[in-house]
DNA sequence: TCCTTAAACAACCAACTGGTTGAATACAAA
DNA sequence: TTTGTATTCAACCAGTTGGTTGTTTAAGGA
């Protein structure tokens, strides 16, 4: 599933340094040695990175002689803004629609606690990944 | 700094029960025993997830009697669409530019291979988190 | 051929994670 | 006051992660 993908790409951009390798990455491909050369690790280390953001499927790596040119995937951000967006329309939309709920609980003089309001609420949730 | 925040939420949502978590949130406040109640994991685990969502400011949690109902903070999520867009329009930008790339090659005669030329591209990278 | 460079692989380690169970806390209701 | 319910805290455990160093592999240049 993408539901994995998912999981990947958010987890492989956990990571400052990783955050960082793609925003080198995004003005232009460069290789392991490049890349390492800023840090305080080695180049195992930022190899081992990359590794992580190729399998999130954020890089994608050429050969050229005994270098590893990396490329910066955009495409796998498109899986992450729709997920986001996703989410943050419903709790937006659902944020304008306060003003209708709290007229709905002015009308209704019984004091309607917020613990059955979720309740509520949370019946008409939808599976999602 | 905000370094450190969206390390946060990115780690946060890189769980597939707590992107679940955020789903539902998504369509009300709940509980904690109303967010366990559907998953094979004890509420314990579940009170935990929420801890690491709290922390990320994805969730906050009000009181009310021994509930703590729990409410999705949408707005964290502008600071990762903010960085997803930064980096996703740079790469789109080189990419568009990639025409004008291949028209200089033709124009060039010399087989300037890939390796001089991302590390050309590479010279003109800024420091960024 | 031998030497150098670029990168990956392997084994190891300390720290973190996601789960568990059991005990403590906070409040409501009897 | 006692009991029940909702939640958190604490200790523990197995698996993962981000780093290390040392050893291959792959390719180019002397």
């Amino acid at each position: 599933m993408s539901e994995d993908r998912l999981s990947r790409v958010f987890s492989a951009l956990a990571d400052p340094t990783r955050r960082d390798i793609v925003a080198r990455l995004s003005v232009g491909d460069a290789t392991v040695g490049q890349l390492a050369e800023p840090y305080g690790v080695s180049v195992q280390a930022v190899s081992k990175h990359l590794k992580v953001l190729e399998e999130a499927g954020l890089v994608s790596r050429s050969r050229e002689a005994q270098r590893r040119p990396c490329h910066l995937e955009a495409e796998v951000f498109d899986l992450m803004t729709k997920w986001i967006e996703r989410y943050r329309l419903r709790a937006e939309e659902r944020f304008s629609r306060l003003d209708t709920v709290l007229a709905e609980l002015n009308a209704d003089e019984s004091t309607t606690d917020q613990a059955q309001q979720s309740e509520q609420s949370h019946q008409r949730r939808g599976a999602a990944s």
